[in-house]
DNA sequence: CGGATTTGATTAATCCATTAATCCGCGCCA
DNA sequence: TGGCGCGGATTAATGGATTAATCAAATCCG
């Protein structure tokens, strides 16, 4: 194996000049442009690659941050792990990625990553994470950034879910619905307020319209809650004529229950989904949704981690902004 | 920081026995059960947990495997996925994933982490990474095992394509269809013979029928492309009856494609596609599909390449059997 | 001209866990 | 009694990069 020592034999210089040569930063050791173009040249000779291990004993610092997401096959998460990627690559960093799945409750996996010092950090999800591992997290002083609104308590990043629900509200009030229905999400605990509950308020409120009543079903995101959900909406004594989809990935539910009760897309019911994947192109009828900059997001949380790891802490950020309606064939005038 | 050293003085040992209290490997040092009892409540006390970089600099070993997936977001990866990190975890190591997405030519992620030695060893699939990455690997002596058939080259290990296929396509016969469509999956280079179009015609030689020509569309996955075969295929003379969608990825693109040309399933064409996801009970009708054992394959990939880290080279490996009929409502008789 | 800077480097300590080599005392056997 | 073996530990070298402290020579400046 090729060590920093052989690259400066080989340059005739001493190992500091090369480690400086490296990372850039000079410290206190200086060199002409001669010295750095020999050492350049060493280095290429002998394949020479620094070795993880040393240097993170030596710096303390791994130039590794996790990510833990609630699901990684989430297209909607797909997007947040690219923008995290891609700024802790550009920052020169590696991204390690970790299901929130794979956490049971005695495979620690978090508190072992963290405890074993392969991470300088950890971007997490609260919502499935639970408040008490990320407490654990900081208790541990492994800083840690939540993706999701701010509670007050921790640094966090996440989008303007109010004003993406907002968005998809407004579209279908636009069109003349009037009887519309938010399902899915998850029902907060009394006292924290839904940010989402608050959009759909507040396109009703911007129309000068009276917000429908009972027809918000926080039932979370699995496929048989959404379905039974809208199963019973319909058979309700005046059924909505749209749906919004609290996340698009519960979408395929609500389709399917539509279909299940005869019922059609856009012509009988209309369906607005929060979030916008690809796969929506390809849903029958092709889906309308909102989408938003999830991947700033994800950019945003890897730039505001790197900080707190330089020991700057940062409050809560909602990205203001950047909802945008992604108009398809699944919304229509009431019939 | 706690260390090692920290510890031994307040169990009134030396480092050495700390070490090997725990790591359990005990090398040339012995202790009473006494000792180790002391040393365990030592670590205990103060809150010790091993310097990763510290151990790995002196072991040569990181206990980290990197995993290439062709898309995270996969949800028929995601099952790999999921047998890797439970063997790697309960190896107790640790599992670094990353899409191929991320590897753009210049970024180099692969070599960057492996050069960093940041990995002990690379489980990749073959397709998305091209033949030179995975021998720029190898040259660079760094363990690793494809998730691909054999080649002949590489240790690999996936599951048994052919039999999957063959699966699906039974069933169709069975069913009573004759005119059956494989579509999706990739054009292979002359020479390289598709597993699937095998499996494909073994269902037809197994029933003694003749298998029907030309309606093979290797056209990849990307959902447009799928489509457009469907639609062609639908416009020909003799349309199939029945389509096989090689990936249930694709599915979606099939059903919008006989959504388009007015066509019901299954009461006008059955679709039954390869590989089952949680997704596709909610798909109106809910898709047939051939459970493959996924899960397994991963784990006996991350398996061998434990035995490759440690110097023990194996060959290609498929995984007999597990395939599996999955039967719900997008397969009915010909009409 | 002589002290102060600047340039361009070197030396050596340090990070922390692992492990081969070594050591001590005790019991056992011939 | 001397030597051997063994249980139960310790010592110290090692891995490779970083960096504060230091140094020699060149340059500058009043």
């Amino acid at each position: 194996m090729v060590t920093l020592r052989d690259v400066a034999e080989r340059a005739g210089v001493s190992p500091a000049v090369v480690s400086a040569a490296i990372s850039g930063r000079s410290g206190n050791v200086r060199m002409s442009e001669a010295t750095r173009q020999r050492v350049n040249e060493a280095i290429r000779e002998t394949g020479y690659r620094v070795n993880h291990a040393a240097r993170s004993l030596r710096t303390a610092r791994t130039g590794v941050v996790s990510a833990v997401v609630p699901k990684l096959s989430n297209p909607v998460f797909e997007h947040v792990i690219r923008g995290i990627q891609d700024q802790v690559s550009s920052d020169g960093g590696v991204l390690m990625l970790a299901d929130a799945e794979w956490l049971t409750p005695d495979s620690h996996l978090l508190t072992r990553l963290a405890a074993r010092g392969m991470t300088d950090g950890f971007l997490v999800r609260r919502a499935q994470l639970g408040d008490d591992t990320i407490d654990a997290l900081e208790a541990m002083q492994v800083p840690c950034v939540v993706l999701a609104g701010p509670d007050g308590t921790h640094p966090s990043v996440w989008v303007d879910d109010r004003a993406g629900i907002r968005c998809a509200t407004s579209h279908l009030l636009a069109l003349g619905h009037r009887r519309i229905a938010l399902v899915g999400g998850l029902q907060l605990p009394a006292g924290r307020s839904d940010s989402r509950l608050l959009g759909f308020h507040d396109a009703f409120a911007e129309a000068g319209v009276a917000a429908s009543a009972d027809l918000h079903r926080p039932v979370g995101y699995a496929h048989p809650d959404i379905r039974r959900a809208v199963t019973e909406l319909l058979a309700t004594e005046q059924p909505p004529t749209a749906i919004v989809a609290d996340n698009v990935t519960v979408a395929p539910a609500v389709y399917f229950a539509l279909a299940e009760a005869g019922l059609r897309v856009p012509e009988d019911v209309s369906v607005v989904a929060y979030h916008d994947i690809a796969t929506v192109d390809m849903m029958w009828p092709p889906l309308t949704t909102v989408r938003m900059p999830l991947r700033e997001a994800g950019a945003q949380a890897a730039r505001m981690l790197t900080t707190l790891i330089e020991g700057e802490r940062a409050g809560g950020t909602i990205l203001e902004g950047g909802a945008e309606l992604v108009a398809r064939s699944s919304t229509a005038p009431p019939a």
